[in-house]
DNA sequence: AAGACAATTGAACATATATTCACATGAGGG
DNA sequence: CCCTCATGTGAATATATGTTCAATTGTCTT
């Protein structure tokens, strides 16, 4: 019933304020990516990986060793990571070397570490 | 079939570095509540919620206008925000005024946007 | 060529979560 | 006092997502 009058389209509560902040907006597209990165900061599991290989580069077994899960659901992870070019990787015969892809990203660990932390 | 031995009861594919990696991973609590931080930040009503705060102070009825939602949806992801200390609030009258709750909220925006923005 | 192993993938299931809707609360104004 | 408006909340629904399981691919070894 008052979810339209929520828009806002009779007499604004702070017009002022609401014109300025949203004409200073960035665009939804880089808003929307900026939250697809943050999910994928957003599930232990993920975390947990990004943060052994802030330590050390290490191939998919590795990583399922030091989280004591399968190697099926910690590629599927990796996966996520790739997508948001979050790790990268190297062949060496069978195994898969995975690492961190920038240090944006061990950046962004070590801030949100710091909130964590109070 | 493979799960158990995935968990690396046999040889290790780099044992020495597993090793070594398990013994520097920070305890298990504190990467679930880093994942739990960054889960705050994977949405992008929150998303838009946040960069929105970081121009100015802002009653509910004043977000749920520039980000054109309901006030229940956006008064949805404030409790979610607030439960991470990530936005805090005064009461004006009816008004709730929202703002961000300290530096490290605006710091990890703006590197997240870096990331974005390559 | 065959077997073993690391890694990936797709389907299925279970769980988590974002929004809507309806309603409750609380503060001001007439 | 009502009445309105800003906000908060609980239930319900729809969608997204993490893990498991089964199967496949590709590489090394013998």
């Amino acid at each position: 019933m008052n979810n339209k009058a929520d828009s806002c389209q009779i007499e604004y509560v702070h017009t002022e304020t609401v014109a300025d902040v949203a004409a200073k907006m960035a665009d939804d597209d880089t808003l929307f990516d900026l939250a697809e990165l943050f999910k994928a900061f957003a599930d232990s599991t993920r975390v947990r990986i990004l943060h052994a290989l802030s330590i050390s580069e290490l191939c998919v077994c590795d990583l399922a060793c030091i989280l004591k899960m399968s190697s099926s659901a910690v590629s599927h992870q990796l996966r996520v990571l790739r997508a948001q070019k979050i790790v990268k990787y190297r062949k060496d015969g069978k195994n898969a070397i995975y690492s961190l892809d920038d240090d944006h990203v061990s950046v962004l660990l070590k801030h949100g570490l710091d909130h964590v932390n109070e």
